[in-house]
DNA sequence: TGTGTAAGTAAGTGACTACTTGCATCCCGG
DNA sequence: CCGGGATGCAAGTAGTCACTTACTTACACA
């Protein structure tokens, strides 16, 4: 059975050309299947795309952050890298499915899968740095993650579009994102749970 | 002559239909005008979109940051929520041209030219606070640009489908994000224009 | 009053779309 | 050797697509 080769071929071309632009015609060859056997397998294009990318998310492993933090630099370097490179690999695919969300909402649950998974997993990542006393305290680990993963969603995405207006070099720029962000949040440098000796930090919110 | 009508009509089903679902008897339906009209006033299809994609671009106008920064954080707060609304406001034409880009880089400058533009502007902000005594020293004003747009770009793109991984409530998500990227590079509140008096910073590249 | 320009109507072109039907072929287990 | 499920081939359906041709109407301005 060809299943798994039309499935991963429906991505493919689902990811340069979207709903609308993936011909079954141009799926079958892709696949290099008749396109009767789309139909008669999947019975019909819009059956064979919500599987091909419901198939695509399973398959995703995203690297994993320690439950309590060690030497937070390094590993929040280490997931951003990885989470970035995630979205680089599926940038086309990633484009198009939120492009067309909007008209087939079906595919919302699959798109917003990993996202999801990447989000609570940084959030316990900072909240635990919190609560071990290695950041400041008066700070939001939900807007802090949305603020690390947006930065790192937005590069993967438009980097490629206007290379000059993100930060140089392309390889070390989930780096640079990881470190400004423990900044943010009053990290100390290599800190590895010392005592909870922040430095001075300036209120956040005006009296 | 009905060309703005037109012109308008086309960006909006552009914005719900992408390029491929725009059809030309949408399009004319949307303006209230004969499908004819369109090829006698634009030729084809490809060229009525391009225009309305630069005529759309044309008549935007940002919210200007100061050339010297006076109170950082009230300033960056009222740019991000300016340019987060701009972005939601057309978080669904800005989806369906990304996604297009790819097959159609026609598209592209018009695509880029405000991205840019505010990059450009936020960069010169925070050089500008660098400059001035109010920040940090040791941090990149491009990369830390990216992070605060990318954020932005990403709540205002992503929150429609997943409300929950973004800080609540919505509405002071722009100035959240505005107070923690200040954090990031250093600069005090409140601040206008003190002697550089910068609190102990730890050091940010290891030695 | 005449002329030009923007707009509409009607009809149709060929190409492409998703999807169907009928029949032949292959291969694999019993 | 036989039967059945997966696959291929040929042909076709009804619909939509961008775009064209030929002719008509409305109106502004000289």
């Amino acid at each position: 059975m060809k299943r798994d080769e039309i499935l991963a071929a429906a991505a493919c071309v689902f990811a340069q050309h979207g709903f609308r632009g993936s011909t079954t015609r141009r799926i079958a060859d892709a696949a290099g299947v008749n396109e009767i056997t789309l139909f008669r397998q999947f019975g019909s294009k819009e059956a064979l795309i919500r599987e091909a990318m419901q198939h695509m998310t399973q398959s995703v492993g995203l690297t994993a952050l320690p439950k309590v933090p060690l030497d937070p630099e390094s590993e929040l370097t280490a997931w951003s890298e990885s989470f970035m490179q995630h979205l680089r690999l599926r940038s086309s695919i990633i484009r198009k499915t939120m492009s067309e969300v909007e008209e087939r909402p079906e595919l919302s649950e699959s798109a917003s899968y990993v996202p999801r998974q990447a989000s609570n997993e940084l959030c316990l990542y900072l909240t635990a740095l919190k609560r071990e006393g290695n950041a400041g305290e008066d700070f939001d680990p939900k807007t802090a993650a949305a603020m690390l993963m947006g930065s790192i969603f937005d590069d993967a995405m438009g980097r490629d579009m206007m290379p000059d207006v993100y930060p140089q070099p392309q390889d070390e720029a989930a780096q640079m994102y990881s470190r400004l962000l423990l900044q943010a949040i009053g990290v100390e440098n290599g800190s590895r749970k010392t005592t909870p000796k922040n430095t001075r930090r300036t209120k956040q919110l005006s009296p």
